[in-house]
DNA sequence: AATGAATGAGTGTTCATTCAT
DNA sequence: GATGAATGAACACTCATTCAT
């Protein structure tokens, strides 16, 4: 490896890393503030950035606020989808997603806040295409685990709409109740029951009740 | 009537109907452009009064932001509490409630958008303690019908956050991809679909099943 | 007395009880949050007038700020006019007139801060030819006192401005220390060394030294 | 000198030039218009500046303000402590401060009025930190000169606060209706009339009279 | 890649003042 | 004389963004 090239790598890496510094800080920042409410200065602050490599490295605000939906909505695509192909029996996956959905959310609160509140904000139609193709590849890589048993009668035939509303409504109403630090039941317990009502709601007419 | 007490009639009626404008042309400019977006010239502008009247009825953008919140919650409760009353079956009561909160939200979408948009948004904690208010005497109302029907097993005996999280969980879901206008399914198959499962989740055991 | 002309009367008298409330009120407000600070608002809600009535007593803010100062400035110098024609002997009356202004400062202290503060502020022009002419009747009758006192050899014979700036120049510099509360030494006691110090630096040649 | 570090101190030396064209400029506004009347419009258009710049080397008017008069009352304590040392002879220090005292007004009139106009104003309280400090220093070193004549009973042992008031005093007062174009005596001719008083009321026992 | 001084359009807000009742 | 809703010009200040170094 030569002198120039090590540099480099240490360079991009560097870089890398000041990207990181900046989501970390921007993040921090809307949670603690409010996404209006936060100005380049306080993210620059934060970060120990300074004002033109924050616009060196994103284009501005809306972009920051892009990339970091983006990377949060990735790794909780990721999180359900990875949960998912570990299930074959239709009632268990069913239920692991409510489950992950919830314990995704426990690890990730701030995330999450974000995700919630940011949800189709005019600050992150910067990244809305990338938003596009990520959610077209998780759909894809739900729908490829959903087909099969709603074709075998094990789920219902429902719109994707519906179906969505079904499965994750609760989870999400008790989500955004526990980020606010509205609820009070524990989510381990909730987690059951919002798993048992998104299972009832959606087994089709070929599976035994009482399953 | 003397003319003193009818003039004084007429000036609060007319300082009334200022009120109900600027309210009007808030919601509709929140609506178009978004709260951060709209200036208080553009409310200014499009409800005809001047920048010092709508500082004499509101204390700022944000007590506007308030009040347009406070008035869509509480237009939103009642509809929902007056609807709850008019049954006595309680498997009917859950399902009309269903009914009417997707109802509500067709009927008047700005508001619902705006309600959806501002939930805990920090716009709006101004008017934090009227929020709390109204929230409280719709709890109480809600609870009121609930009681005698849960102690009596027709009802599950569920703690409030998972209980609401069941009950209107998917259909606030729906209601939120109806309002983004990426909904597919029509609102009244829905409905039929949202409040079977949400009677299902919530039954109690003394209710015979296929009821 | 007819009943009309006693109406008259207690209109009259209410009248002018409104007048001195709102004078008292502003000059409390321009007290505790300076003068800029203070807006109609304030004077008004402190006297418990509507906007409309301060405005039919004064014409604005100016011009109460106006009618303070000069009500003040009488009141100033109607205490001094007052001490001096009371002694006859000059250095008497000289001294007389130092201890007046501290005893006057101690007693009015909301007022000397104003007069102090106002002093020849753009927001009292209003009333320049009032004070103007307050001064020349104050300065007529100090004149009077002193003239044949400097002709007999009993004062220096000096120019107004240095003969001013001896007799309560210290006095003021004192006076501002105490209202802004960073004078330590007592009042009494500083009128003693002030009074000596005024009547050293304006006797004249014919008055025998120590006296 | 590398060039990185000349355009470093090319940079720097803008950025103070800068702050001092807005400093100058807004001392012509304050003592043109007064502060209240002088808008930040005012100042960036006489400095030449953007809004932002303003904003960026000082934090608002206020702070102006608090700059503006730290620094001319530091330039005034300055001189006036630069003279005392010069002089070891008591009489000729006092009569030398009074005199610089005078001068230095003459030498700076819009200083002097501002210095005056402000002393204490609200405007001006957010160096209120700063002001203490210099002036702590200021007092300091004036301490510094006269502790040793007092304890030799050159001058008299006076409070700080009647020290000044008869050492000052007077001047203040001639230079106060001198700033406000009513002062009709020759400011020379004044000054050794007021170093004459100063002199008289300070000096102690052990200094034959007509020293 | 980093820096931070400079920019300036745009905003919420204030407040003295008016005037119909 | 009293009231207070209405007015709107004026202001201080913000902050995303640019760009020379």
């Amino acid at each position: 490896m030569t002198p120039a090239s090590g540099a480099g790598t240490n360079r991009r890496e560097r870089s890398r890393e000041r990207r990181r510094r900046i989501l970390e800080a921007a993040l921090e920042c809307f949670t603690t503030l409010g996404f209006t409410a936060t100005t380049l200065e306080d993210i620059r602050a934060r970060s120990g950035a300074s004002t033109g490599s924050v616009y060196h490295h994103f284009g501005g605000k809306e972009q920051i606020a892009g990339a970091l939906y983006v990377e949060g909505l990735r790794d909780y695509q990721a999180a359900l989808a990875a949960e998912l192909v570990l299930h074959d029996a239709t009632a268990g996956g069913v239920r692991a997603l409510v489950r992950r959905h919830l314990g995704w959310v426990v690890e990730h609160p701030d995330w999450a806040r974000y995700l919630i509140r940011m949800r189709r904000a005019e600050s992150v139609s910067a990244a809305e295409a990338e938003i596009r193709e990520t959610n077209r590849s998780f759909v894809e890589a739900i729908r490829l685990w959903l087909a099969p048993r709603v074709a075998r009668g094990e789920l219902r035939a429902l719109p994707v709409d519906l179906f969505l509303a079904l499965l994750l409504g609760p989870s999400q109403e008790f989500t955004r109740l526990w980020i606010e630090g509205r609820a009070r039941t524990d989510v381990a317990e909730a987690a059951e029951v919002l798993a048992d009502a998104a299972w009832m709601a959606l087994r089709g007419d070929a599976v035994p009740p009482g399953t």
